[in-house]
RNA sequence: UGGGGCGUCGUCUAGUGGCAGGACACAGGAUUUUGGAUCCUGGCGCGGAGGUUCGACUCCUCCCGCCCCAGCCA
């Protein structure tokens, strides 16, 4: 009945939940979780399987969970289990009190185990790693069994045991399944269960020394939560044969595993492990650092999380590897941005104007919209005076071709305020542009011409005396490749492709006042620039902000067009 | 030469035997007090070959290409 009144599946998952839920197969239950590892920080990527684990339930009356992962003490700690909940809540998500740990399962795990080995399907294995890697196999060869894989149950239960109870050294012994030593899929040939380890674990510190491994964890976790769908990505694809083994040999609630493509980003690299060497060797700041793809980076950049929410229903759900372009991305924040940020005039490379014929020491109040998208948005005053500032880049003494911004000579509109005419250029030394001297057309005041003249170009621009300094960090993509994993040189990486000119931090940038009571994280339009978003670094007396993502930029088009 | 997957515009994605649709990107135009936004227009695609069918992106066969798996990582 409810089914009648829901939207039309949206994608392959959705199709399984659907029918899943017609013939009742979970009677009507609609669970999920997502799983992540503590072991660094979330980004884009777990993004996207944020938004369909939790996108899911919703949809369907369910519930998600947050469990996490942790079955590897010697990566874990807590301060990642820390933000990982702080950035999924950022992002927009709840799973309430259901926050699980595959930790928390470690005693039933063990009794699992304990079971499998009554019932003859696993066995304690005394080869080292590197036998048990020449006794896999390989891809094309069956593998063959370990001379340890008959021991009696018995035996295997006391061994057990006393492994549990530290009686055997790291890494002597492990417990493994007993399945098929020459199956085609290799997760089939007696995967691991159990290794000795002493690690302090973040959460259940010295009290275990074995410890489980993902296979062995992770579905026994989904069947005790009570999870109906278990969403991954393609890797575990062929671990899909495993999970299935070992819920079904025990005979538990027996959840279905689907998997879905990761998301990978143009430009961008989505690997925990890569990310964290960037940190670790000082590529970047920090996780946080406003050009990292991680939730803490993006957020900090000024990505509203709504944005990420929008891009990751966008990219779809599919099962095709793909590479999603970072226009896609950029065009969510731009979207969600146009409609929801106030927009403000700052000048990021100040070029001083005076006004000739403005009266010195007079000061006007003149009215800007904060919004034109969004009427409700109201208006502000903006202060105007003989002398202001402009951006660098709008003034040119030998203009191209198309440009129409100002030139001696020429005549533009200043924003919400009057018409200006450059008559004079006041140079330095090198022959750079230090002060423009301009007039302007007190009939023009607010932007329009009584006498019908049009201008081709409208500027942006601070009063001098009442400007505000910020300091702004212009960020670029941190890789230089679309494919950062692509690099020409042997024994070259990822690094390697690493933009030298990902960061551009600029001081003395002026702004209009109304942003001297701008917050930290507070996102704006400055006026044909871009996006911007208060720094954290920000303090009383100086502001920092980030550029989120620039405005479409018709005439740097045109312009590099031209360059050829 | 083992097992598991995947191939639809440049990039994503819909399609479930009946005119291949949408988004982003790109190109052009209209409009504009942001070279923004908005609106219009345009080009571009079913990996290949056979077969079944009145009709195939869809079903069958073969081929080609790409990805994942040989951690006591997840």
């Amino acid at each position: 009945m409810q089914e009648d009144r829901r939207s039309k599946p949206t994608n392959f998952i959705e199709e399984i939940v659907e029918e899943d839920l017609r013939t009742s197969k979970y009677e009507g239950r609609v669970h999920t979780r997502f799983p992540p590892e503590p072991n660094g920080y979330l980004h884009i990527g777990h993004a996207k399987a944020i938004c369909i684990d939790f996108g899911i339930a919703l949809k369907y009356n369910g519930l998600c969970n947050l469990r996490f992962d942790d079955t590897n003490p010697t990566r874990e700690e807590q301060q990642y289990i820390d933000s990982i909940k702080e950035d999924i809540r950022w992002l927009g998500f709840d799973w309430k009190d259901r926050e699980y740990y595959a930790s928390d399962y470690y005693g039933q795990l063990y009794d699992w185990a304990i079971d499998l080995i009554k019932k003859g399907k696993a066995y304690v294995d005394d080869l080292s790693a590197e036998q048990i890697r020449e006794y896999r196999g390989t891809l094309t060869a069956p593998g063959r069994d370990s001379p340890f894989r008959s021991r009696t149950i018995e035996e295997n239960l006391e061994l057990f045991t006393r492994m549990r109870k530290g009686e055997f050294p790291d890494g002597s012994k492990v417990l493994r399944a007993k399945i098929d030593m020459s199956a085609g899929n290799m997760n089939m040939r007696d995967p691991v269960m159990y290794r000795i380890l002493r690690a302090t674990h973040h959460r259940t510190g010295d009290e275990w020394c074995i410890y489980p491994t993902y296979d062995w964890a992770h579905g026994q976790s989904d069947s005790i939560e009570g999870i109906t769908h278990s969403l991954c990505s393609l890797e575990f694809e062929d671990h899909r044969p495993l999970y299935d083994w070992f819920l079904d040999n025990l005979g538990v609630h027996h959840p279905q595993q689907i998997e879905f493509s990761r998301l990978n980003l143009s430009y961008t690299i989505t690997s925990t492990r890569k990310l964290r060497k960037l940190v670790e060797e000082g590529f970047v700041k920090g996780w946080d650092d406003p050009r990292m793809p991680t939730l803490a980076g993006m957020r900090r950049r000024g990505y509203p999380p709504e944005s990420i929410r929008n891009f990751c229903e966008g990219i779809g759900v599919a099962k095709a590897e793909s590479v999603i372009e970072i226009a896609k991305l950029e065009h969510f924040v731009r979207d969600y941005m146009n409609r929801n940020a106030p927009r403000v005039m700052g000048v990021l490379r100040p070029l001083k104007v005076v006004i000739d014929n403005y009266p010195e020491g007079k000061t006007e109040e003149l009215d800007a919209v904060n919004n034109p998208e969004d009427e409700s948005m109201g208006t502000r005053k903006v202060p105007f005076s003989r002398v202001l500032y402009i951006e660098q880049d709008d003034f040119r003494e030998e203009p191209p071709p198309k440009y129409y911004r100002l030139a001696p000579g020429r005549e533009v509109r200043l924003r919400y305020a009057y018409f200006v005419k450059c008559v004079d250029v006041k140079k330095n030394k090198d022959g750079k542009a230090v002060e423009l001297r301009c007039t302007y057309d007190p009939k023009t005041r607010g932007g329009d011409s009584p006498d019908g003249r049009k201008v081709k170009a409208t500027l942006h621009w601070v009063s001098a005396p009442d400007a505000i300094d910020a300091g702004v960090r212009l960020y670029d993509r941190l890789f230089t490749r679309g494919a950062p994993d692509e690099v020409d040189g042997e024994g070259k990486d990822f690094r390697a492709n690493v933009n030298p000119r990902s960061l551009e931090v600029l001081s003395g940038c002026k702004l209009e006042p109304s942003l001297s009571t701008a917050r930290v994280g507070s996102r704006y339009q400055f006026e044909r620039l871009g996006y911007f978003c208060v720094d954290p670094e920000s303090t009383e007396r100086s502001l920092v902000f980030n550029r989120t993502v620039s405005l479409r930029d018709t005439w740097a088009k045109i312009e590099k067009a031209q360059r050829g």
